[in-house]
DNA sequence: TTGCGACATTGATTTAAATCAACTTTTTTA
DNA sequence: TAAAAAAGTTGATTTAAATCAATGTCGCAA
């Protein structure tokens, strides 16, 4: 982790639940932030290592995902601004379960995990808000494991465009993300991933240039999404 | 669910951290604790269906578990006596994400989820204590994902043994779940856990005896269970 | 400007696991 | 207690997906 003091870095823009609730308990100088900036392909946070802080991502996309003991990672979720990385300290784990990984330059806001902690147990809004985040997020994983599971290729590339559809908030979107790591995101090779994409696009379901997608039937595509 | 006033139900032994919490603060009574029997086979929650009330399995051995659309289960846990049942309802699920069924007859006692709730806000140990074991079952989740993406077949069954042999404290113990079963809890067909559980019987590295099983070699599990 | 490395694509082959099928053993229940 | 149902076992076959291999494309640095 580095602080760089050349490079120009975002500030927290004071809109963020933690800030927000902060300031209304007046307790805003004790988060002491730290605003680092991580170049492209920097490890944000590697899994295994201490938590000692919770990190806010300001500007920039970043993956995170976990790895087992050799083959390939599976990746998560693709964080954008104004995700948490590290929340899961408060719920006792000292360790991250997970790495976090800049896909683009990222700028980020760094508290430290004590004053965290002291805000979750003296604002029981903020609490609860975290709490939910946390709960939705065990939803996410459970679905994760399913369709891991019970899908095939089809099904879970589908699954993965629609999320990042859902995510961007469009049927039309760049991807930040390789092939490789799309596969990664549904848990298959990179090879299976391309032969899906171009079996959609064929299929006139998507259209692809590069990374660049649209989701011409997204009825259809959450149907492929659907089926086992 | 059914309150079974028939059958001798037995009572929440006063030793589960609720209730020790609520005596300490002289809510004791605002508890008004149920007790339900669920007969073997029974659901006691399922999965989409709203959390009512947080459910302490007394006596019994249950399965939690997981669906999909189509195809089998993926078992993600077995409960033994003084487990939660529905405590992420605390973290804003309002329906089970998983469903619950009893694998032998069982004793439960359950309370109300807004007297839960209010213990929870109103008592920082006890916070603490139910925040742990929430992000502990994330920890959990996160390495069945792994697993069930990256290992094969002897590796899943080698770590479902060894789970059962932690969960019951003993290398050698009697399964209280079906092979089917067994082979939900490593997300494998029926016939591949059967075949493991031979090939590890003819390895010696462990001795099966219809549902009696001996670990007679863990180092040896643990390194199958490890390798991808 | 060119040549290298990362990324992307397509086809062929291999492989792990599911499924199918037949059968035995154990448990349940009528 | 006999019949039926459920559970357990083993072998043969099929199938989905990984891997291997070859090749194409793009961006960028020497």
């Amino acid at each position: 982790m580095r602080i760089e003091k050349s490079v120009k870095c975002i500030d927290c823009p004071l809109k963020c639940d933690i800030y927000l609730t902060a300031r209304e308990m007046g307790m805003e100088e004790f988060l002491e932030p730290a605003y680092v900036y991580y170049k492209k392909y920097e490890t944000i946070c590697r899994q295994g290592s201490k938590i000692k802080n919770a990190t806010i991502l300001i500007q920039g996309n970043a993956k995170m995902f976990v790895s087992g003991h050799c083959s390939r990672n599976i990746i998560l979720n693709i964080l954008i601004p104004s995700n948490y990385i590290g929340l899961i300290s408060v719920y006792g784990l000292p360790d991250y379960p997970y790495s976090v990984s800049a896909l683009e330059d990222c700028h980020t806001c760094q508290i430290d995990n004590e004053a965290l902690e002291q805000i979750y147990l003296k604002n029981e809004h903020f609490m609860k808000l975290l709490n939910h985040a946390f709960g939705s997020s065990v939803a996410n994983i459970m679905d994760k494991l399913i369709s891991l599971n019970q899908k095939q290729i089809r099904g879970r590339v589908a699954e993965s465009l629609l999320y990042l559809s859902r995510l961007y908030d469009s049927n039309s979107f760049k991807l930040s993300i390789t092939r490789r790591e799309l596969g990664e995101l549904s848990a298959i090779s990179e090879e299976n991933t391309v032969r899906a994409l171009t079996e959609l696009r064929n299929e006139e379901i998507i259209s692809i240039d590069g990374r660049n997608i649209v989701l011409k039937d997204t009825d259809t595509l959450a149907r492929i999404s659907m089926n086992c």
